[in-house]
DNA sequence: CTTTATTTAGAATATATTTTCCTTTTTTTA
DNA sequence: TAAAAAAAGGAAAATATATTCTAAATAAAG
């Protein structure tokens, strides 16, 4: 058998073998695409501690795959490193400014990294704490979210699940919205997300949440309009626009702010 | 005296001392400076040899500079290697801590960025846009994503039919998944979005499209296991991890680049 | 020419890798 | 379902390799 002489070789020869590793070698083949800096780097001691197998298992790994030793298979995650950084400096002398040639997606990139900076720049955090007070304190956290909004609110469903944190999607599924939400009492949450314009939905659950005196924590792009002047506490994100679309990039950290907070608080 | 931690520091300490250095321990300054891959990959046999030099001249070297061995220092122009794909620690450096109000919430952009110049870097165009090409030829887009690739899945589903393209989201609701799947055809894809630990729902609706000889595109954060090896184009995406919770921020930005793609080649 | 600093070569030490053997787990067959 | 066989995994000894130290040799400076 000849062994791969390149990463990526290597790479889809294990992506290839991948079913018929015994359960050790699968860990190490994970550990391996996902940290091939720590392959390169470091002694087969550290790596083996740090993929929580026998160093043995890594030389069987190498066998496995054709090198005789595990130290010839390194060399290939050396490689790796040192024509990458080959590439870069190559990148950095001949195209001074951002003119590289993989830039081609370089738009969303920054428009994802911008707008993540933006919130944190703007995200207060004693609004930030009252939210997740409140939502610690909840029942039942009730999610409303529709068109764009609509994958935040499921995935907040999901994460707070985790968390063992009563939660109702109102989803509206079979024409039932304001039966879903009827139920909804002054100990609960209503998590509403929104961003313009805001659905017909969301500003009529917030209404009525408010006349049930129900606490609304808004997660919303603009501090003006229906959703933000009726919720109780307001938190602000905007997404970047790229191409007439907006990501949930900045939205969805967010979100993960709010469940680890949640979390954490609910430990303690 | 205090040896430099790291590798920026530690070229301006070698130019800094150079005029004083011996014959040899400048032929070593040179070296290092011009092969600081060498330096980090090697063995210091190998390394002397290429730079002419005895072995244990380079250990003099080493403890010139204040270190303890040669190892030690070694491992600066490791760390320089590692930091080159490592944005946690290039972006900490740059973000001087805490001096902005939410330093709190620090590890979430970090990570969320990281997770997103990781995505930058690893992402194949070429594999990119054979994705968009073949969700621009298929007749009907199918979704699946469970767990935390719902919320993912939910957004391609509102993006995707903006841009007047059939999809159908396959949500399984009332039990109904295999009657929704079943009339998947040749001339559509299926878009699977699927994390460790894949779903069964997600493992056996891929399985039966591939036997149906529907073509595959997964969206997935490994390389390995049963989705990726299944699809006909496999994107990866690594989210950050906080505290036990997954972000979508990376996988929300990869999704609006497909849509973008998608997008533009429809128009033309 | 003597003294001091630097360099070299090789010995000693330390560390890393590989192999071996035994235990555990998994699979196959009765 | 149980027993036997096969495969895989783990611990540790053995081997190989790398690093560091030492002492002799060379070069440089006074």
């Amino acid at each position: 058998m000849i062994p791969s002489s390149d990463f990526n070789k290597l790479k889809a020869e294990i992506a290839d073998q991948f079913p018929q590793l015994s359960k050790r070698l699968k860990q190490v083949a994970e550990f391996a695409l996902s940290n091939p800096n720590d392959m390169a780097l470091e002694t087969i001691a550290i790596i083996a501690r740090k993929a929580e197998v026998q160093p043995s298992t890594l030389i069987r790994f190498a066998k496995f795959f054709g090198y005789d030793g595990f130290t010839e298979m390194q060399r290939i995650f050396k490689g790796r490193l040192a024509s990458q950084s080959d590439y870069k400096a190559r990148i950095k002398a001949f195209a001074p400014e951002g003119e590289n040639p993989t830039g081609l997606y370089d738009d969303f990139f920054e428009g994802s990294i911008s707008s993540l900076e933006e919130l944190r720049n703007q995200l207060d955090p004693e609004t930030l704490n009252q939210a997740i007070e409140q939502l610690k304190n909840a029942d039942t956290v009730y999610l409303a979210g529709y068109r764009r909004a609509f994958p935040v609110a499921a995935y907040f469903q999901y994460a707070f699940s985790h968390l063992d944190k009563k939660v109702v999607l109102l989803h509206g599924l079979g024409g039932m919205l304001e039966e879903q939400a009827r139920v909804m009492s002054q100990s609960d949450v209503l998590l509403a997300i929104s961003f313009r314009e805001h659905s017909e939905e969301v500003i009529s659950l917030v209404k009525s949440a408010g006349e049930k005196e129900v606490p609304v924590i808004a997660v919303t792009d603009s501090g003006l309009g229906p959703i933000a002047s009726k919720a109780s506490i307001c938190l602000e994100v905007k997404d970047a626009k790229v191409q007439g679309f907006r990501s949930l990039s900045a939205t969805m950290c967010l979100a993960l702010i709010l469940v680890v907070g949640l979390g954490k608080e609910s430990l303690e």
